[in-house]
DNA sequence: CCGCCAGAGCTTGCATGGTAGAAACGCTAG
DNA sequence: CTAGCGTTTCTACCATGCAAGCTCTGGCGG
């Protein structure tokens, strides 16, 4: 879709369309080629073992600094939605459960009390297709049960301001959602073109 | 400055001018305020906090992938670099060990060969005046000599493609270099309105 | 002397027209 | 039927003019 198309279909002109897409290639979302055309950026596999790479630690700060920050009001927050979490896993509302996981990393790293972290983990996240690549990570057996597990684990860290503990848990739980991603995704192969890259996420 | 003022200094017009401080205040570097102006940010002290926190992780997730990956010749360039830097330390030319200091983290996260790593680490590094910061650290008594030491654990830890090691050593680098830096501006305290958050930079 | 208000002079935001370049289509020649 | 070339049409790029809003200053009234 052209710049002047989606003028006509947001009813302003074509600069600030022009700064959106800007904006948004610079967030990697989309791909703008001079003269040619802006398209939608689908990340590969390469660039989504990149992704977890960098999300996972950033991940892992964000924990730290919650646990270190001892917030009551964060930790009633993420307590709450641990116990919502388990019901929903216990019902096999994997819906539900998929909404609760984006909450509960997006309360850690709001919690976290750091606008850095808070924007760059923003931009990482909105590149890849988080919801989509959950489910996927859910399809593995027992892997909702494992999940609010390592949840739970990660938050008990947090309550006892053991800040190491949380950091830790929080890149076992990263790590154990890219093995169940990557075991799903070479189960059903859906689109994976035995792409060697795939194996990375296993990996480690 | 105004946009019509840098428009023409660099011999265009406003658009190009606008998209170009347009990406800047998406890297943090400049603040566009709407109808009033567009100005260079000068990071608090809370964001140099915020910022050491986050690429200290960066940081240590580029380590320990050079260090997973073992490609020879970074680390020949590693190496290279590590004695350079000896040399500088030895000859107290702190100029040029903070040149040599920016390449080691530049290799480091180049080497790891990570694209959204290396993007994400860039913007975070253009924020702080980094040279500055380094050069500060510096002013410590034997900072030099230790600095040089805990490059040199780093690269043994690669060498020995001890992943665990390298991050672990990346990390405790970038620990005492915050605390070089911290006690350096609070003995100056040049501009240093005895700021909480500075305390912050010592603390751990 | 102090406070307030109006207006001029800035600023960025937005709309629009013309331009250069890339791609796709169709025509023509082999 | 196919390959190559020219033309047309699409794209993003850039320049420019206008509009809206903020700031600062000068003058006026209390």
């Amino acid at each position: 879709m052209s710049e002047s198309a989606l003028a006509s279909v947001f009813g302003t002109s074509r600069t600030p369309i022009r700064e959106a897409l800007k904006q948004l290639e610079i967030e990697g979302l989309v791909k703008i080629i001079p003269r040619v055309g802006t398209f939608v950026t689908e990340p590969s596999w390469q660039e989504i073992v990149e992704l977890s790479q960098v999300s996972e630690m950033l991940s892992a700060l964000a924990a730290r600094l919650v646990a270190q920050r001892g917030d009551d009001e964060v930790l009633a927050v993420l307590e709450r939605n641990l116990s919502q979490s388990r019901e929903a896993a216990e019902a096999q509302d994997v819906q539900r459960y998929v909404g609760l996981v984006r909450e509960f990393h997006d309360v850690m790293v709001r919690g976290a009390n750091n606008a850095k972290l808070l924007s760059h983990y923003q931009i990482l996240m909105n590149q890849f297709p988080y919801t989509r690549l959950v489910f996927a990570s859910l399809q593995q057996p027992d892997r909702l049960a494992t999940s609010v597990d390592e949840h739970q684990a990660i938050t008990r860290a947090i309550a006892a301001r053991d800040v190491d503990a949380a950091e830790l848990a929080m890149r076992s739980h990263s790590n154990q959602s890219r093995r169940a991603l990557a075991a799903s995704v070479l189960a059903t192969s859906e689109l994976s073109p035995a792409d060697s890259t795939l194996k990375s996420l296993a990996q480690q």
